[in-house]
DNA sequence: GTTTTTAATTGAACGATGTTCTATAAATGT
DNA sequence: ACATTTATAGAACATCGTTCAATTAAAAAC
């Protein structure tokens, strides 16, 4: 059971004459079943395309480049699922919940694919935002526009910040704001790499949400960080909306 | 420069005049500053032969086996340096300071190495209890030993055990302690999956703990989950501590 | 001092992988 | 009818992990 399968018409029937057409779908579709199936080690395009039966270079046609293209594809296939269960019924603080509630099932469902995504949260600061717009954006194609949600992310996105911050600030032991300026410096640079073409809303709101934390880090000694961050950044980052825009017409 | 540079003496020189000998920890020093310097993807046997100006199959003559034991090798030889800055003079407490701190450092210079340690940090609660048990063993090869230090990491692993609590449990929207019963006992399943011959004063301990933590959890409505526990834990952990055991004789 | 054993290394080989290339044929457009 | 686009096959290349039968220097045994 080696290429046979793959030419089960006749002799070496090259041309569209072995398949109907395959879709770019599908082959994103059959790479994640795979992953799911025997993990992200064992995933290989060349079984990948024996179990589509069909030619490895079909893969690169219809994906176009690299392993990397693939990837990227099945992390924006993935990222799709967030937007499950959205309903335009639905109060906008149901919605959100269910956005963050869809995302955490899918990182308990692909843990292994979940480095791929855009997110790479516990790695990249720059990165983290990104999958945040990603979530923004699906949330807008879904219909869900709003300043509202728009903030919410963008605090939400301050919370991840807040994680980095944690990974660039000096030992717990240094003296409370003593060496602060280089790290906060530091953390400036990061932000300063976002480009603001490509997402302005962030890069313009991040500078005020980060000092804010800041703030809250080094009066209370509490570390908003992601990993903490997720349910209560989600209960904070309501009850702020709340108090702040209780109309606000999403 | 292919395999050229392999065979510089003369001509096909085999058996042990080619070299001096070389060691298992040259190999895995080697093999650390490959990953440092290209990243894990880029890593390959075949390179680290060829930077080391050796063929392939001396790799497994001293590593042993396959790809998977030298992995293990790095991870214990990077493990080892938890120990930095270790000193029987000073105070336990600022010696589990000075391990904890050497882990972020490590994770934070190592970050693509990170999941080839025994931790798995995020993935595996079963896994991290195994790398609490190395950084346990390394503080005692250190010669440090003693109940309390046993107790601080048995607390830890509650903390991380309450990481997985945190992905195991439900949704935070469904009422506290209603489907409880589920997820505690999938936990449960989890602890007893260690094993109490290889691991006898974790598998006591963490029944304890868990259950300790899952009443703090859900009375609190704070999560004790690794990401804001690393800090904080510590802080609480050393306070513990020293309430429970002031003058332990460490 | 000769022989035997052990430690360390080589090169060749196998199968699998990512990727690129050219050939090919159906579908579509003109 | 002919030309172009679309979708495929298959061969090819370099690389990778891994194994294995030589090979030989050094150490140990006699």
């Amino acid at each position: 059971m080696m290429t046979d399968d793959a030419r089960k018409i006749g002799s070496s029937p090259r041309g569209r004459a072995a398949a109907i057409g395959l879709d770019k779908k599908q082959v994103v579709a059959a790479a994640i079943s795979q992953i799911d199936e025997k993990g992200l080690a064992a995933f290989s395009l060349r079984e990948l395309a024996r179990a589509l039966g069909v030619s490895p270079a079909v893969i690169y046609w219809h994906v176009g480049g690299a392993k990397e293209d693939l990837f990227a594809e099945i992390s924006a296939s993935i990222t799709g699922a967030l937007s499950d269960g959205l309903d335009a019924d639905m109060p906008w603080d149901v919605r959100l919940r269910q956005v963050f509630l869809n995302y955490r099932k899918l990182v308990h469902r692909h843990p292994e694919v979940a480095p791929l995504l855009g997110a790479q949260m516990q790695s990249n600061g720059v990165a983290n935002l990104d999958w945040v717009e990603t979530i923004l954006s699906a949330l807008q194609d879904g219909g869900y526009r709003g300043d509202a949600l728009r903030l919410a992310f963008n605090v939400l996105v301050g919370g991840l910040a807040g994680f980095v911050t944690m990974e660039l600030a000096p030992a717990p032991g240094s003296k409370r704001g003593s060496d602060s300026g280089s790290w906060q410096t530091l953390f400036a640079e990061r932000i300063a790499q976002i480009d603001p073409q490509v997402y302005p809303l962030t890069s313009r709101a991040l500078p005020d949400i980060s000092n804010r934390i800041f703030v809250l880090r080094w009066q209370n000694g509490v570390d908003v960080s992601y990993g903490d961050s997720f349910e209560l950044l989600l209960d904070l980052l309501i009850d702020g909306l709340r108090a702040r825009a209780p109309a606000d017409p999403i």
